[in-house]
DNA sequence: TATTTGATTCTT
DNA sequence: AGAATCAAATAT
């Protein structure tokens, strides 16, 4: 079973749909080729008032799209060398995003040396994603679009921490707001 | 207009 | 521990 998220399952509380993204699929298709990886580790950004989030800065060219409607992907340049891909979530006009920073690929595609695709950057290398995506919806014209496969995770096996390189963030840097299996 | 800084990763 | 490298925020 293939279910293809809708825009409605984003447009919910940010911390649940994080949760929830952990087990479902990100599918990269272009031409006839097809790269599917199951997520493994999301962080939340929610809201104005969260200081490690880009829209805690107001609302600029770059971040106008976590301003806008759910389902929709938001992709950045950081350090000047690698993109990070973000789903937007909630209501229009509320500011969020869930960053995907880790997947476990099929073994279709991999060769065990490198079935796990860690941390943002590497994660777009790999699904060849960069800035044409943002501002895009995530569905199957886009090429690029998250997906049920009917993957049932225990919820005990979801780890929470800290999340990763925002420590200027005052105290919205200790929010748990990073999930991920083991 | 100039400087600083990152939601990172790779090399030394 | 440091480099790579640039858009956006902040300082001047």
């Amino acid at each position: 079973m293939k279910k293809i998220l809708q825009q409605i399952f984003f447009d919910r509380p940010t911390l649940i749909i994080a949760q929830e993204l952990l087990g479902k699929f990100l599918v990269r298709k272009s031409g006839k080729k097809e790269i599917a990886g199951m997520i493994t580790e999301t962080e939340a950004y929610i809201g104005l008032e969260d200081k490690a989030s880009h829209a805690s800065r107001g609302r600029t060219k770059r971040t106008e799209v976590m301003f806008g409607n759910p389902g929709y992907w938001y992709v950045y340049l950081v350090y000047g060398m690698y993109n990070c891909l973000n789903i937007v979530t909630e209501r229009e006009r509320y500011p969020a995003a869930i960053l995907i920073r880790s997947v476990c690929l099929l073994p279709f595609h991999y060769d065990r040396q490198n079935m796990a695709v860690n941390g943002p950057g590497r994660v777009c290398k790999y699904f060849q994603v960069d800035k044409r995506f943002n501002k895009r919806p995530a569905e199957l014209k886009t090429g690029l679009w998250i997906e049920d496969r009917g993957v049932r995770l225990n919820p005990k096996k979801i780890k929470k921490g800290k999340r990763v390189g925002v420590d200027y963030a005052r105290s919205w840097k200790n929010k748990h707001w990073r999930f991920y299996l083991e």
